[in-house]
DNA sequence: CGCGCTCGTGAAAGTAAGTTTCATCCGTGG
DNA sequence: CCACGGATGAAACTTACTTTCACGAGCGCG
């Protein structure tokens, strides 16, 4: 079957609990009892036994080996050590910073700024962890094949897709960003073999997004979707997929972390391109900078 | 059983495979053979089985238990879990990732990535270190009292500032953004007493931006620059002066760790705002969260 | 408006892993 | 040469893990 996203399979190296906590949504609500016990403790986990974890979890053993499957280990006792593993290298809260949580209500600044900033270079981290370098692979030989790329992204995704076309513009590509569906969806349906069309959401659930990919799709183009879940309804009309690992705090409806994280898979992506041809991307990028010199002051030193 | 010939009276906090090997000598025969196999390689020994483990040594199971209790473990699965935690954490230092530099021409895609995200992620955490709560508190108060913010930058700052201005528009303050000199410029002169003007420079020496603030200054509003170079000419026409931490590396002239620290910045001030007022903050977020939920699909769990 | 389907679920049966017991072996010292 | 005690593994036993299966809720389809 050559429909469905088939590429991005079970490839959690890194963070298997940011692994467990990308697939929670698509998890059965016994499992994600389990799930979220998992990840809010996973070195207590790891201490107890199934039937332990499934009394916790208000379900059935069965359940507990079901969710194993569900995240890719054969069963309790895999998982019961990779939790043990993951626990360990986290030596985490080094100071009582709020992690992962939600803000304090009596915050000050100086704790709001120690949390963001924390769960920031986190989803960095995690979304790096987990990026599968073969999928990146292919997309970047996709873009640097393609004779043209649509990159589309709806509300806070929309800037990190305008970001990545600029990018790609800069280095030589033929790259285009609509921030409305109509035009991207007439421009998709332009797109033809060798094309490629990339589809930014973070959920994953952006209709807009699925929309303009499924069109790209049927014109035959190449599609990639970035996106938070790796089994949300994008990954079904991508050819490749790519997922970032934030976990947004409640709080933080912005899609703060979230939108790092995919601006770092943006970085990469731009770099794995640009380094196919070193020697033209750098003339470009020197050719741009230097376009904008005028628009300088100072050019020299700064200010003494 | 008051007859055990045990050797450790508390328990082992540091190495377990170091406590191991030290009391070695004083394990009988078959217990040595067992205890080597597990020092010499603890993800392994983790990884299998009791009975696996005790064909491995030539030794039969209850050797294996009896070396388990000689080294202050319950039981098996004890040992299996600290070796596996043991082992984690012994993976993690010979860490060989390329840190700060460049990234190596002859780079492969797996070390771009780890390159990327760790100079995202340290510019995140080195641009919160270094903020200034007490210079944050006194921008959120500005931006909490103001009438009108506008928010400018050029280029990929831009993007900065768009979504800057997104959010807090998102919370109910009125704010704007300019991508256009001309148009920002205009905005700026019409600026007042109370009002915020804002500019973002990576480097502090875009003269577009310090010609919005400029005027803006002139005019009375309160000026805000966000630059990474704290000396900059951006930070002469501004009352408030946030700095960013990140170190651009020579190829990624695309400015992307100083954007991700941008981001964070503008995360902090957002949230710092929202705070001030969490109710009608979360309130706005619900509302303007609901107001795209007509775009999403799979309302519920995702894709079984 | 129900009929049949699928899917999620836990009870229970079944299997494998871990633990205990115990008989044997072997060396040692009387 | 025999009594003794520690070391050891076979086998019995217990507990943990896994599979199977049947029930029931929800959903789409006639």
């Amino acid at each position: 079957m050559a429909k469905s996203p088939k590429i991005s399979a079970s490839h959690e190296p890194g963070g298997l609990i940011v692994h467990i906590s990308g697939l929670l949504p698509s998890l059965s609500p016994a499992e994600q009892r389990v799930a979220r016990l998992v990840v809010s403790d996973p070195a207590d986990a790891a201490r107890r036994t199934i039937t332990d974890l499934a009394t916790a979890a208000e379900t059935s053993e069965a359940t507990v080996i079901r969710f194993c499957r569900s995240v890719g280990m054969d069963g309790y006792p895999q998982l019961r050590i990779r939790l043990a593993a993951e626990a360990a290298r986290r030596i985490e809260p080094p100071d009582a910073r709020v992690v992962g949580g939600d803000i304090p209500p009596g915050a000050d600044l100086a704790q709001i700024i120690a949390t963001i900033a924390f769960n920031d270079a986190r989803a960095v981290e995690e979304t790096a962890e987990q990026l599968d370098p073969a999928v990146c692979e292919q997309v970047v030989e996709a873009i640097v094949a393609a004779g043209r790329i649509d990159v589309y992204g709806a509300g806070a995704s929309g800037f990190v897709a305008s970001d990545f076309q600029q990018k790609l513009h800069r280095i030589g590509r033929t790259a285009f960003y609509f921030p409305d569906v109509h035009t991207a969806l007439t421009s998709a349906a332009l797109l033809g073999r060798g094309d490629v069309a990339i589809g930014i959401s973070h959920t994953g659930t952006t209709s807009d997004a699925i929309e303009v990919l499924e069109q790209a799709r049927a014109r035959g183009a190449t599609t990639v979707a970035l996106t938070n879940f790796p089994r949300s309804p994008i990954t079904e009309v991508a050819d490749f997929v790519l997922t970032t690992a934030a976990r947004e705090t409640t709080y933080r409806s912005g899609a703060m972390a979230s939108r790092l994280a995919q601006l770092t898979v943006v970085d990469c992506l731009f770099v794995g391109v640009a380094a196919r041809n070193r020697a033209k991307a750098r003339k470009a990028l020197e050719a741009t900078a230097e376009a904008v010199r005028s628009r300088r002051v100072g050019a020299g030193r700064r200010r003494a």
